[in-house]
Order: C-alpha cells, then sequence, then structure tokens
DNA sequence: TACTATTACATAGTAAGCTATGCAATGTTA
DNA sequence: TAACATTGCATAGCTTACTATGTAATAGTA
C-alpha cells in the first residue's frame, strides 16, 4: 500500500472530508469550490466559459450546478443571444460566503502543510504539478 | 487553482483514471484494486478482518464487496462460528488477473513518475506520508 | 432555403466515497 | 437467565466523478 497511486489518491479523499467539515457550516460542499472559486472572479459566465475554469467533465458540471441551483448558491438565466446557452449568477447567498470560504481553504492549506518546509511544499506542489503533467501527456498520446 | 488540495485531487482523479482504462481488460475497476491486494495477500477473510487493511469505510467496503461478487470475483461463504460474520474467498476468476493486475499497477507507477529522478519520487512520496499523517492528526484532535 | 453539422446543455447510468441507521447475532452482567 | 450492550454487516441516501447519449438551437453549406 505504498504505490504513488494509493497514498495520492488516500491523501486527497482525506482533503476533500477537512474541506467538507470545515465548509458544512457555510452551506456549500467540496465539488460545489472550484465553480464557487471561478464565480467570484467574474460573475454571469454560461456553462461553457465555466467548464474551461474547471477541469472536471461537462456532465459533471451540469449536475454540480444543478445542485447549486438546488442549495440557492447560483440561478440560471436566459442567454441574451443564444437559446442554448444559459448564464450563471451567483445569489447574495452565494456572494455572501466568499471571504468565510477563501479563508477556511486557506487555513486548510496551511494546517496540512505545517510539517513542511516552506522548501519542500514547493517541492512537493511542483512535483505533483510534474506528475500532472506526464500523465496528460502520456494518456493524450495513446 | 494552485493549492495543494485542488493539485492532489486533480492527481487523483488522473491516476484512478489512467488505472481504470488500464484494468478495464481485466473485468475489474480501481475501487476493487485494494481489496483484491489484500485478498490476493491472504483469502478467507472476514470483512472486518478486510476492513483492517484497505483504509476506506465499512459500508464503502461492503458495496465493492457485493459489486465485487455481482462481477464473479469474489464469493461470501458463511463463517463457520459467528453467524454474524461472513468469509470472503476468491473466485478462479478472482484469482488468474492477479499477476496482470499487479504488473498493470506497476507500469503505471513507472510511467507516471518516470519525470522525477529516484530522490524526487522518494521526496514526494515522502512529503505525501507526512501530509496525510499531519491530516490524521490534526482530525483526530478536532 | 432546406439539409446537415455543430454546439450548449441535460440526462441516464455507473462507480466509489461518505454518514447515519437498521438488524440480527453474540457477549456481558445484574 | 433475562435484559442490555456490542459487534458484524447491510442498506439508505447523499456527493462527486466518469462516459455515453439525447435534445434543442444555431451555424454552415449545397
Amino acid at each position: 500500500m505504498n504505490s504513488a497511486g494509493y497514498l495520492v489518491n488516500n491523501l486527497a479523499r482525506l482533503l476533500v472530508e477537512v474541506l467538507r467539515k470545515r465548509i458544512a457550516p457555510l452551506g456549500i460542499v467540496p465539488g460545489q469550490f472550484p465553480t464557487l472559486l471561478a464565480l467570484w472572479e467574474k460573475d454571469g459566465l454560461t456553462q461553457k466559459e465555466l467548464l474551461a475554469l474547471v477541469d472536471i467533465e461537462q456532465a459533471t458540471l451540469a449536475n454540480t450546478l444543478t445542485r447549486m441551483e438546488r442549495d440557492g448558491l447560483i440561478v440560471r438565466k436566459e442567454h441574451p443571444a443564444d437559446a442554448r446557452a444559459r448564464t450563471i449568477h451567483l445569489t447574495a447567498q452565494g456572494r455572501s460566503i466568499r471571504d468565510s470560504a477563501y479563508q477556511t481553504a486557506m487555513q486548510i492549506n496551511e494546517e496540512v502543510l505545517a510539517d513542511l518546509s516552506d522548501k519542500e511544499t514547493q517541492a512537493f506542489l511542483d512535483y505533483t504539478r510534474r506528475i500532472i503533467g506526464k500523465i496528460k501527456d502520456v494518456e493524450s498520446a495513446s
């Protein structure tokens, strides 16, 4: 149980669960985080524009948006020029949790990396990015 | 999108999908891997004994075992001494894929780490383990 | 202009994770 | 030994990911 895959999977699950617990008071769940980050930067995007920012599949995003609408975080409105598309807008509630959510995420990041020096943290992130790059290479080649 | 959490989550998903593609010909899926590894080491365990080896929740394991039984990888038999428990046994099919599965997993491990030196790989695994340890600390304290 | 192709999004179905809870069997104790 | 507690496992319900496919609407072209 010491392969990179096993360890990385384990770490990812642990991180998601920590995030879930800490953001629960805000009324959001981990899967909504990337979408919220994007909308906090720029509101009123279409699903397609959002999709370019969030590194998940289109169908996953569509389902996530549906849950976010159900939860009162966003609303979807008719696109003014294209009846296929809809623009996605934060509600007051969706906007209101921005700062707390950012803070919580940064706090977790700090806590879990507390045992690594700055140099080690940078190395860890660098290695992670390089492995991600490698996988995308390998897979696009096959 | 450069937080440790985001990157690790992304990496984990990519790794799972690579594994999924490569082991599909064997008739197994990624979630079955840890259980198979444990059973290849020692067959006939109870669910509780397996649980101690696989780092997932009991309910997740129960569901995974049900799918593995459906897929013809294992059978569950009555426990000789405890009517609540059942022992879990690989089928011939479950045993037969062992070597290919090991090889596939090792192959992926090598490929995705190919851009890191041995030293970097060791450092990456070490950092990953340390972060995992830290999270388990933090969470058990809270 | 009428097909055809493409695009934007939604839906269906599955896997794999979680927590909470149920149920039957086993253990413990007054 | 009867009552209660604990244990082993299953089930329900949820999230979040995936692929495959459907459905309009729009764009492109013969």
